[in-house]
Parts: C-alpha cells; sequence; structure tokens
RNA sequence: GGGUCGGUGGCAGAGUGGUCAAAUGCACCUGACUGUAAAUCAGGCGACUUCGGUCUUCGGCGGUUCAAAUCCGUCCCGGCCCA
C-alpha cells in the first residue's frame, strides 16, 4: 500500500551506497524515516570555500532526495565556525571573512547548484541558515557551559588528535571547540538528523551528545563516504589535483570527470548521479571503462548544467580530445579572445598575459619541450613573433587541455 | 621563569662557511605511450635575461667573512621537559 511505495523510496535512499554509516544504526533512522513524522535535516558548510565540489554534491543530493519526500532540509553555512578552522586542516589558520565575502560565496554556490537543490519550492524549500546567528551570541559563561558536557579525554578521542599528541605537534585550545561549536548548531536548530562525510562524525557526534543533554532529543547522525578511488583508496582531493569543482563550465566539468581515474567510476556514479543502480553495474561492466565515463560525464553535466549542454559538452569532448581535433568552433568552451594586443606580441608574453603559463621561463619551458601549438603546428622557437598576419584568429593550445584563440585588437 | 630541540622552496624533509637557486620524496607542469584513466618512461619545476649572466629566497633584524641557509649577536615564533 501508501506504506510499501514509502519503503522503498526510503530503502532506495538508504541502500544506494553513497551513504557509509547511520549513527546509532541503519534500523533506528529507517524506522523514524517510516513513523510518518516531518524530520529536520542539516548539513553544513564551511563559508570559506569559494567552490562546492562533487562531495558536497553528492550530500545536498541526498538531503534533496529527503526534502521531497516531505521532510525539512537545511542548508547551514558555517560562517562563524569557518572563522576559527576546522583542525582536520591543521594548516595555517584560516581568514576570516566578513559577512559581505560569506554572503558573496554563498550567492556562488546557490548558482552552482541551482538545478540539483530546490530553494524556491513553494511549500517546502531548501531552507539557509547561518551559524554565526546563534554561535555569535554565546557569552563566555554559556561557551563553560557547552564545554562542561566534554572531557578533555573525549577530544583526545578524536583520532587526529591523537596523533598530534603522540608526533607532539602543537593542538590548540580553540581547536577543542570546534566540535562543540558544530555540535551547538544542532541544539541551536534542533535538528533530527545531521548529513555530514565520514571525515565530520566526531563533529556531528559532538551535537549528538548536546542534544542529549541539553534537550534530551535522540539526533540521527547520517554520513556519506568520501569520494575515492575504490582500487587506491585515494581520497578526491584538491591536495591530490583530483578535486572537482562546481563551478567549472560544462565542458571543464565533462574534461574533470573523464580526468578522474577508473575507481572513481562507481563512487561518482552513486554519490552523484540518481541513475538506477541496476544501470550503474551494467556501466561498469562495459569493455572500456572510458565508455562508462563518458556516461557520467554526461550524466554529471546534464544534473547540473541541463540536457542540451550535456550534449555539447560531450561533442566537445569527443571532437577535442578522442579525435585531437582543434576545438574550432566550440560553442561552450569558448576560448577567451584577447584583445589587447598591438601587431607584435613576443609568444611567451602573450602566454602570460593570457594565463597560459606562469612566468616567462615556464613559458618558455612549455615551448621547449614541445607543449604550445598554434593551428596544430608545434611551435619550435620561444623567441617566437605572433603577428596579425600569420597567427591572427588561430587556436593556441598549450599542453593538454588550454585552448585560447589569437586575436589582434583592430586597427 | 629554567632546560632543551627546532623555524629551509606548495608540503614533508636533507643541508651546518664556498662545488647551494639549495639533496630526496610528494604535489605540480611538459612530452611519449594511452582511454585527457592508471601504471611506466623522459624532461622540467624562483624571477628576469641580449642565454654570457643578473637579481631575490633558507623566521626577522644586525654583524663577522673575499664568501653565510650554514658562524656571532639580538629579537620573534613553536614543540617537549622541569618549575
Amino acid at each position: 500500500m501508501k506504506n510499501t511505495e514509502l519503503e522503498l523510496q526510503i530503502d532506495a535512499i538508504l541502500e544506494r551506497g553513497s551513504l557509509a554509516q547511520f549513527l546509532p544504526t541503519k534500523e533506528e533512522f529507517r524506522n523514524r524515516l517510516l513513523g510518518g513524522k516531518k524530520m529536520r535535516f542539516y548539513m553544513g558548510f564551511d563559508a570559506t570555500a569559494k567552490a562546492l565540489h562533487v562531495g558536497h554534491a553528492q550530500g545536498l543530493l541526498i538531503l534533496e532526495d529527503f526534502r521531497k519526500l516531505g521532510h525539512e532540509v537545511i542548508f547551514l553555512i558555517g560562517d562563524f565556525t569557518g572563522m576559527i578552522g576546522d583542525p582536520s586542516d591543521k594548516s595555517s589558520a584560516r581568514v576570516k571573512q566578513t559577512s559581505e565575502q560569506v554572503k558573496e560565496n554563498f550567492a556562488l554556490w546557490k548558482d552552482q547548484v541551482k538545478n540539483i537543490v530546490n530553494f524556491d519550492d513553494a511549500t517546502n524549500p531548501f531552507q539557509i541558515k547561518y551559524n554565526s546567528e546563534w554561535l555569535g551570541k554565546l557569552n563566555f559563561a554559556e561557551v563553560l557551559e557547552l564545554a562542561s558536557n566534554f572531557t578533555v579525554q573525549q577530544m583526545l578521542e578524536r583520532d587526529m588528535f591523537d596523533k598530534r599528541m603522540k608526533e607532539e605537534r602543537p593542538i590548540y585550545i580553540h581547536e577543542f571547540m570546534y566540535p562543540l561549536m558544530q555540535g551547538y548548531d544542532s541544539v541551536a536548530m534542533d535538528v533530527d538528523v545531521e548529513l555530514c562525510g565520514t571525515d565530520q562524525i566526531f563533529n556531528a557526534l559532538a551535537g549528538r551528545t548536546l542534544m542529549q543533554k541539553l534537550k534530551n532529543k535522540d539526533k540521527i547522525v547520517i554520513a556519506t563516504t568520501l569520494i575515492a578511488d575504490e582500487k587506491t583508496g585515494v581520497l578526491m582531493s584538491k591536495s591530490n589535483g583530483t578535486g572537482v569543482f562546481l563551478n567549472l563550465s560544462a565542458s571543464d566539468l565533462f574534461g574533470a570527470i573523464m580526468a578522474q581515474s577508473d575507481g572513481m567510476l562507481r563512487p561518482l556514479f552513486i554519490g552523484c548521479t540518481r541513475i538506477d543502480v541496476k544501470k550503474v553495474e551494467e556501466y561498469m561492466q562495459l569493455e572500456n571503462p572510458r565508455d562508462a565515463k563518458i556516461a557520467l560525464a554526461y550524466e554529471m553535466v546534464r544534473i547540473f548544467h541541463g540536457a542540451t549542454v550535456a550534449q555539447i559538452a560531450q561533442e566537445y569532448f569527443i571532437n577535442t580530445f578522442s579525435k585531437k581535433e582543434i576545438p574550432t568552433d566550440a560553442p561552450v568552451h569558448t576560448p577567451k579572445w584577447i584583445e589587447a594586443y598591438d601587431a607584435h606580441e613576443n609568444i611567451m608574453d602573450f602566454m602570460v598575459s593570457a594565463g597560459l603559463s606562469l612566468s616567462k621561463g615556464d613559458a618558455r619551458r612549455k615551448i621547449e619541450q614541445g607543449g604550445v601549438s598554434i593551428d596544430g603546428e608545434v611551435v619550435k622557437s620561444y623567441t617566437m613573433i605572433l603577428t596579425p598576419e600569420n597567427d591572427d584568429d588561430k587556436i593556441m593550445k598549450v599542453g593538454k587541455r588550454s585552448f585560447i584563440r589569437i586575436k589582434f585588437a583592430k586597427k
């Protein structure tokens, strides 16, 4: 009956594979979902990031699934927490952001995920909250009161702190506050469920503890898998050079997916698309993983940018990279038109000002190593001068994937 | 406050008077091979250059020296131990 259908929907979400952990248990969570009561979900985002990445998208897609089931979902912007920095990234203190910057970033994010998340639903929109709203109001006494719910030993249980203790590396007092702050978010919003990545479970559990102590409420924590190569276990991350950010253009996104290692295929299919799990397995059986990857790239571009654009991005990709054609007229990936050049321009200066190389030395190296070509012809000399007669309106290629149309200013 | 160890390129980490623009690994870039995958191989990886060199860099400042990341002074910062 009706319940059966709901069960199917719920199980589709729970069993898809993008959710890795449920605390206290999956059964408990499932029962609550079946209970029919509207629940409040949230996921937090570090406000310092300029762009969201596919890992965020994975979580948002899940929240959107729950939103469609009628639950309340909150997109929490960690503008206050962002100020102290999550100890998980032990590197230097983060730059404090003004509320204007945070708003600007959010405007960018919103644009990046507007096609996967519904902020404008008439009856149950994706809600937006900023945690400075309540964290900024706490006074010292209240903070101490919160802190009294935890012991130093509990904090030290966190692997990362433990590791730093053993390595005799510093742990700052304020880093202990991070789980507290994140935990207090749960209290302030009175949520039923927090969604986070598995790396955030410790913080999320602090919220669970606080909810139990302060509100006598059993908050559920559900955690998404981190997107990682299933063969090597290597995480997708910016520092590995594999991070895929959502501010990419359609064709760049397509390319970024194609550049992922094969082991990323299933995690991305599962986490970042809603292609049926059985169908995903069919893709995984394909003889050439490239074809599965193309299907994945298409689907992801479609989700974020729409079907028409995805089709174009795919054609562009195949022509440019598989067939090695020069993208003379790529409608999506429009090459930049450099207009500021007078008649004669040294090729290295051009590359630097066009953003194709970091310095003239870098440009020289790229040319020396055969990485630069103009209309398919490899540039042999770094002393080459670009002229309107020879080079106007031609396409320069640097490395594998940078193209720029050389365009001289009109006299 | 005392003792002690330390602060080097994006990261990790050698170097302890010249041969150091600084080993090595990771990351990164270019090429080959490919499926813009992985792996592998080759080259590169401060800036400028008339390709001879020039300039800037090893926590800050000052000094010794023909010559300093390396020695001295001083200051700043951090770890650990003791108080």
